[in-house]
DNA sequence: TATATTTGTTTGCATAACATACAATCAAAG
DNA sequence: CTTTGATTGTATGTTATGCAAACAAATATA
């Protein structure tokens, strides 16, 4: 193991001992700090609207499927129902949106944003845009598309 | 039940008001879910060690860097001083590292790995290696490396 | 009918990001 | 030197999230 070297220079990867390389050379180490600059700049970019990328990601959803129910949104954002719970409450509390007893399935609640919801998505959709420039910037458009689909490979 | 989803869950989403596309198309979308399966599955496998990507991202460095400062830490790692102090108490918490005075700058706190971490870090670079072929495999070599290059991208 | 599954809910615990305030130390300016 | 300001670590509290376990209500299935 090489130790004692300046805080900045890079090793060489030399050790064929079998051992794992530099961190740096990790994967998911940088998709933890990919996701971490990422959520960074929506936190700044929401502070304003005070909604975090769950919250939006939640409000997107049920207003794309109006009535979808709890389980079926915690399986599209992978969270589990406990999780979901809680986010739902904080949306309801802010009025975004109502639970509805669905007709057929009494164990099902039905998703509806309410108005002040729709009023907050369409904010949310433009600061959205501005994230997301802020991320594509460096990337052209073909290593966008590549980049979602190898991301979409990790998480399907 | 299919005849639920068309009654109640799931709607054709129709509304393109011309504004963003839908939720699938946003970059950060895919970071975000990219980076749960990775964290679930880092999960899973150091459940036995239990350890956390954070702490063993700072158990690995510490054992690259002995005696580096918790502000180091911190930049490299991109948190902030007080989220560090969570960590590293743990770890110390765990007798897996120690602080020692910086012998040049008695504000810094010299970190440095005890037996109980080196040990631990052994065992945790052998599960990393794992994680890292289950995540690894949906791509090739070249894919790998293209992947590492765009996420750097984003978070440098 | 009886049993099993699904869905939502509640509670509790752990991690982590962030803000704030404070103390100790060091650096720089006078 | 002294004063001032910046850096580093620490303590505290808030918020968001994730997960586990237990429970109740509704539905599905044998």
């Amino acid at each position: 193991m090489v130790k004692d070297r300046f805080a900045d220079a890079i090793a060489p990867a030399e050790h064929d001992d079998g051992d794992i390389g530099a961190i740096k050379d990790i994967l998911g180490f940088h998709i933890r700090l990919a996701h971490g600059a990422c959520l960074r700049h929506f936190t700044e970019t929401f502070t304003d609207l005070d909604l975090t990328q769950k919250q939006v990601s939640v409000l997107w959803l049920v207003d794309d499927h109006p009535g979808i129910a709890q389980t079926d949104l915690a399986q599209r954002l992978r969270m589990d129902r406990a999780t979901t719970m809680a986010i739902i409450n904080r949306l309801q509390a802010k009025h975004y949106l109502r639970r509805m007893r669905s007709d057929h399935d009494g164990r099902k609640q039905a998703l509806h944003l309410d108005p002040a919801g729709v009023d907050v998505l369409a904010k949310a959709k433009t600061a959205i845009r501005e994230h997301e420039a802020w991320l594509k910037a460096r990337f052209s458009d073909k290593e966008v598309k590549l980049l979602l689909d190898l991301l979409a490979r990790i998480h399907e």
